[in-house]
DNA sequence: GCCATCGCTGCAATCGGTTGCAAAATTGTT
DNA sequence: AACAATTTTGCAACCGATTGCAGCGATGGC
């Protein structure tokens, strides 16, 4: 069906390495063969097999961008960063969803098979120890939005969500604010985890306020309405960071619906600042996470890697700031 | 690095043919063989390389699904859809982003490349001659979400956009308005121009009522926050049909910023029904696009389509209905 | 015990490319 | 014009699999 560098070669009247060589970066070939086999290639429609041509090279020039974040408005982003990133350097996205049965095994496996020159893995909530498979298995992979520690197993991308937990606390009480609460994502999340500890610590420091955590079901609105509703009908903290913005509008949602008033009654950040954050019917104060940074450095390290896979494991990680919009009471 | 056929082979004792033999379906094979290779496979975490196999078996299971949209929340769930569809049919998405620099011919030079089995380019927004090369580069293509004609060149799943747009007419017109518009997306946009169609075939025959319309610069809310202020400004319609929910998301931002009040003084209708519509805090009446179904017989008519190539180009539209919330006045 | 049948097996060619190597062609030097 | 240096070229092996075909041994019928 497709023409073939054989067919090519035929027509050209050259050998088939002539018109491999003339394909190729670099190779040594003279201008007229490569004015041949060009012609001869325009006049069939040729383009090379990149499959056919991996078998030798070694290399696909496939990554994987494996992700079980398929739910959160902030993903659309991420994939969105991530496809032209990785296109801009003539390498294409082989999507993984890791959110319906497909487990580690299948997915380390899905992608060996390929042969993928790397991996990506785009979460905040999976275990490093995911990331760790690929690397076993002998791929380049770097883990966005993935878990900092100081001792890294494989690269990292991502910010310091223990941080970004204290700068919330800080800035709650900065604000005056005397009880403040963490309104979290799923507590296996190891971005949940870290966010708490950092809200905790923070909040430690701070002897005379009330502190308190609770988690939401999943990192979706209903969950974040259906946790504050509940809150609500305590004693509600004065103000709540919520684990990301999705849960902070369904959070907003409830407050709303019961009938009080933010930021007068209650209080809200949230973290990411995605896009719909700052919807003026929305107004969410929140962190920014630098999700462009993060992509933009995640497909050079990958890139970094095609060419030295023997890398030793580092952390990147980017600064986060507030985003001041309408949720939080003013200083 | 990973180990072959050829090793296994070795290690087993056998030919390569045989472990080949045994790792293919319904191939003939001694279950004594196979237990050695699966035994060998095993211990040596053999997965036989698809790449190498798909140059003489001609099939790569990979299918591109290649997208312009990268900014509508409703695309996540679509991606989402897709990419499970696919690998439960054990099928890998590879995905093509042509929001950047990344053109038709661009795209479909790409996917010839891997020697993809199958395309399905998901957009609204995209002419038919987009799916069209594809199909003339003979891959076989579905477009999704793709304009329906009687006399389709290629595989379309989705919606019947005039369709929507009489039914929203009728809708307004039914809710008692009496001067209705539709502000849509670009105007280059298919889905913008059939929907447009359709609402002003509904509206001409009631030739009472006031209809007009206008176009936003993008599918984004601050598109529809933008024309909607400005639609303001001069002497508003009683409600608008919405090119789809984003849009109606900065219409209603629009509204309320001008202090009017919906669906008291204006009503708005979308189209889509993303989740966020339903969103309390949002509430957005809607038409609801049947997503899942548009994407689960896409992906039945691809998977069908790698069977029989030269299947006759099919149109496959899924029913719309109007979704009951709080931005249009009631009956 | 002989022969036809049948299921397994391995050989070797093939898929569409790349690449080391040696021969051929070109270029430059004197 | 003869020779050395350099560039270009084609041959053939190889990448990791699949598969048509012929040969092998086991089975069954008689």
């Amino acid at each position: 069906m497709a023409v073939t560098l054989k067919e090519v070669a035929e027509r050209a009247g050259v050998s088939r390495s002539a018109v491999s060589r003339a394909f190729t970066e670099g190779a040594s070939v003279s201008d007229r063969t490569r004015r041949k086999v060009e012609k001869a290639a325009a006049e069939m429609g040729y383009s090379p097999n990149v499959l056919a041509r991996s078998l030798t090279t070694r290399r696909t020039k496939l990554v994987g961008l494996v992700s079980d974040n398929f739910h959160n408005p902030v993903f659309l982003q991420v994939f969105d960063l991530f496809t032209r990133g990785l296109q801009e350097r003539g390498l294409r996205p082989l999507l993984v969803n890791l959110s319906g049965a497909t487990g580690l095994e299948e997915a380390v496996r899905m992608l060996k098979q390929y042969s993928v020159d790397g991996v990506v893995v785009a979460s905040s909530t999976l275990p490093s120890a995911f990331a760790q498979a690929f690397r076993q298995a002998g791929v380049p992979v770097v883990h966005s939005f993935g878990r900092c520690t100081n001792a890294p197993e494989t690269h990292v991308v991502g910010i310091d969500n223990a941080f970004c937990g204290r700068l919330a606390a800080e800035t709650l009480l900065a604000r005056g604010y005397r009880s403040i609460a963490f309104m979290g994502g799923p507590e296996s999340a190891t971005s949940t985890q870290d966010r708490l500890a950092g809200f905790l610590e923070e909040a430690a420091r701070h002897p005379s306020v009330s502190v308190s955590h609770s988690f939401a079901e999943a990192y979706s609105f209903q969950a974040g309405r259906k946790e504050m509703t509940r809150l609500l009908r305590r004693s509600p903290a004065q103000a709540y960071f919520c684990g990301d913005d999705v849960l902070s509008i369904g959070a907003l949602s409830a407050i709303e619906t019961a009938g009080m008033s933010v930021p007068g009654d209650v209080g809200i950040i949230g973290l990411n600042d995605m896009e719909i954050a700052g919807w003026e019917n929305i107004n969410l104060t929140t962190i920014h996470q630098p999700i462009r940074e993060i992509i933009n450095s995640s497909v050079e390290l990958i890139v970094a890697m095609l060419e030295e896979p023997n890398r030793e494991p580092e952390t990147r990680l980017f600064r986060c700031r507030i985003v001041e919009r309408g949720t939080l009471r003013s200083l």
